[in-house]
DNA sequence: CTTTTTTCGTAATGATCGTTACGGTAACGA
DNA sequence: TCGTTACCGTAACGATCATTACGAAAAAAG
């Protein structure tokens, strides 16, 4: 009973997503935030919780519906396959949007003030988790033969992902789809292939 | 004429090179700066300017105090200790200050408000720079049969920056020196070599 | 229609942001 | 010793920060 919600929660959730994108938890205000979703600072309380829950949810939206292409690849059948497409899809996503290049779990927050110690604790588990997986689905590919024995499935998915992070760095710095492509090239050219 | 100054101008920008160093530009308040340098506010105003031009001065120390290793890998006789020196530097540097680990050129300032993007550009301009050089080194490397006809000398300085990138990322995030020297590694060793 | 319940916008909260008058103080030149 | 010059700390500036009372408005329940 009472009063219907008069704006779409997953819209302004949307909207609110491309500011953390762009401008990080710290960087963006109140101000910034009700002027993109075109309601008032209350209603945002009232459906979100204060700024750090919102930006968990966004967060979790990010994941959804963005990093869609991580389960895909972790289904592929080799262990190249499945750097190569984290790799090349990564790329894509950090330069999908000329207004918010990079990466959500980069740009969010890398250095702040105190106060935003646990977001930018909750982007180091939530980028830790995707580590986690990869590194899981390595060392299957090691017991299935895939990979050598020499071969280290921690470091491979912890360079994977310093891949990755070290291109999102360089989207948000203006690179072009095409150059971190070739940036992404070099890198699986040093994946390990199992000695015959 | 007149009084003298009372600190060390020095140690008070140290002070707050290490400051942004942690908290990035947007997340180091005067409040901070402040109660670290030991002196108040005006005195940093009157020694260094506002708050950017006190940053500017910061990453000019930093380059000079801390990325000494640049040059020096410059002059290595071959491409690939170019590249390890700079990788296995990069790392010691991020995780030589256990209060402030990764780089200040990332940690300063990946995004934040609308206010700080000339110290966002600023911090782009610097990395690529840095960038520039190597990919200079790198063209030599290739006049010099160094290199192999078929590399890319700006893929391949964009690549070694895109590892520091990462492995600074993950350097603030808490991973070991032992793990982002394997991640190194992994780096280099495809490293493109003069066929015979 | 009346009551209840929830959402709405207005407007304010105290805190903190970067920045700066201002008066007192110390060291130089004359 | 006196005047000038520059630095010192105190204390404030207006702006913006995240957060929230509060009352009007609207829709469901009775």
């Amino acid at each position: 009973m009472g009063r219907h919600r008069e704006f779409d929660v997953e819209k302004v959730l949307d909207s609110a997503l491309c500011l953390f994108w762009r401008k990080g938890y710290e960087g963006t205000s109140y101000a910034d935030l009700t002027e993109a979703a075109g309601i008032e600072r209350p209603a945002l309380y009232s459906a979100f919780g204060n700024k750090e829950a919102l930006f968990r949810k966004a967060l979790d939206r990010y994941s959804e519906r963005y990093l869609d292409y991580l389960p895909v690849a972790l289904k592929l059948p080799t262990s190249r396959e499945v750097a190569a497409h984290i790799l090349y899809k990564a790329v894509e996503l950090n330069t999908r949007f000329p207004d918010h290049t990079g990466c959500l779990g980069i740009n969010g927050a890398m250095a702040g003030s105190d106060e935003t110690e646990p977001v930018r604790q909750a982007l180091i588990d939530f980028r830790a988790a995707g580590q986690a997986e990869i590194q899981e689905r390595f060392e299957r590919a090691k017991a299935e033969g895939d990979l050598p024995e020499t071969a280290s499935p921690e470091t491979l998915a912890a360079f994977i992902l310093a891949m990755t992070h070290g291109m999102a760095v360089q989207a948000k710095a203006g690179f072009s789809r095409e150059m971190l492509n070739a940036i992404a090239d070099q890198a699986l050219s040093t994946w390990p292939t199992k000695s015959l």
